[in-house]
DNA sequence: AATAACATACATACTGGTCGGTATGTTAAG
DNA sequence: CTTAACATACCGACCAGTATGTATGTTATT
């Protein structure tokens, strides 16, 4: 009968819920009750506090959104071009997805500038998801797939950055079209990511001595 | 001594700034009230409730701020790509307001999936941004200085994007060095929208018969 | 095997505080 | 004298958190 687990995660998985619906400071735990089931001596028996049970949810259900959205299919595919295509290109366009927006910029957005400890977290994810990325392009640079005059570091930003961007745009206009837009552009730019073709493993590129210039994206 | 339009400023402004560090529904009246020394009887004398003077505050304070950043520079400037870079360039990197974010975005990503009446506003004003921008592209396409192959709406949300973007990186970094970079690349990009030097008004461009690419940017 | 002792995993009822909003009163201006 | 522009006191709702109680499962002892 007893299965404090399982009581455990669902507690999690309603509170992300509720979390992502409501934002965390509007979150009610309440609500997390009702949804559940769970009674709250149950709940304050798995958590400290309201805060406690945000950052389990940081950690343990949002820190996994990148992850196996992002850096799973990164590592299994060959071409990081393609596989970064693909993964933007699967982002959901459910009305409700984007009108809710993305769950890990959604609670840095409200919590980043009024709780060190969420801050923390936050930042510890997007870095794994820029280093994800930053590595993948590393990598198809070193395999001849992506350019070799871009700054991984710098692009991989630069993808989040228009990602995100594009993704308020659209929850505030609440329209598909507005995504749609966002992805042909992001696409079409992570496009002129790719080494020209004549260039391959190994090949050495024509250009000025020792002038390598790092260019923009 | 009784001066009711100040009065009537003071808790739009008061409100502004409560707003924008707490969020709209963590805003507190009182907090509103303690910082101008006015009384509940009063703000409610001037609005009909919090969402009123929440209305109120997108239409005569946020409204305002893309206007006087963004689209009287770019109507005043001669070159919108000159402009842009000056305007991104410009963007505040004091401590406090990259902690505190864009207040436009803030709003939109806390109010637009809750309330329609507030994301309505908000999308007007996004609007207004975005078209301001596009007519400044399509300005500088027939004066010669931009690129006629990119698309003026395209290419606007597309910095839109990137600047709110980067905004949202460096929010959660809260570090000035995160904000430096996407103003350098953001700039780099804007840089690379310039049409070609010996392309001028009133000049033709060599291409093939009537083919004419509609291409990213 | 039986059971005492104990810790785990809940359940219920309640508290203090904050919130937006209002009813009613008061004062200044015309 | 009227009314616009406030001021004060208060209300019910909600909220996170807690105090206290209880049932279930585990372990130790004999």
């Amino acid at each position: 009968m007893r299965d404090p687990e399982r009581t455990r995660k669902r507690l999690l998985q309603a509170g992300f819920r509720e979390v992502y619906r409501s934002g965390f400071r509007s979150a009610s735990i309440d609500t997390i009750l009702a949804a559940t089931n769970v009674t709250k001596g149950a709940l304050y028996y798995h958590f400290d506090s309201k805060e406690d049970l945000g950052h389990a949810i940081v950690e343990e259900i949002i820190a996994k959104l990148p992850q196996d959205n992002w850096l799973r299919p990164l590592q299994r595919g060959k071409n990081p071009i393609d596989a970064l295509i693909g993964i933007v290109q699967a982002t959901s366009v459910r009305p409700e997805d984007v009108k809710g927006g993305c769950p890990l910029v959604n609670l840095a957005q409200e919590m980043s500038p009024l709780d060190e400890q969420f801050r923390k977290r936050l930042v510890t994810i997007f870095n794994a998801w820029h280093e994800g990325i930053a590595t993948a392009l590393r990598r198809g640079q070193s395999q001849g797939t992506v350019r070799r005059d871009l700054v991984p570091e710098d692009t991989a930003g630069f993808l989040i950055a228009m990602y995100e961007g594009y993704a308020l745009l659209a929850k505030n206009a609440q329209d598909a079209k507005v995504w749609n837009v966002g992805i042909r552009n992001i696409v079409g730019w992570l496009r002129s990511l790719r080494a020209p073709r004549q260039l391959r493993r190994g090949e050495r590129r024509l250009m000025a001595k020792g002038r390598v210039v790092k260019q923009r994206q």
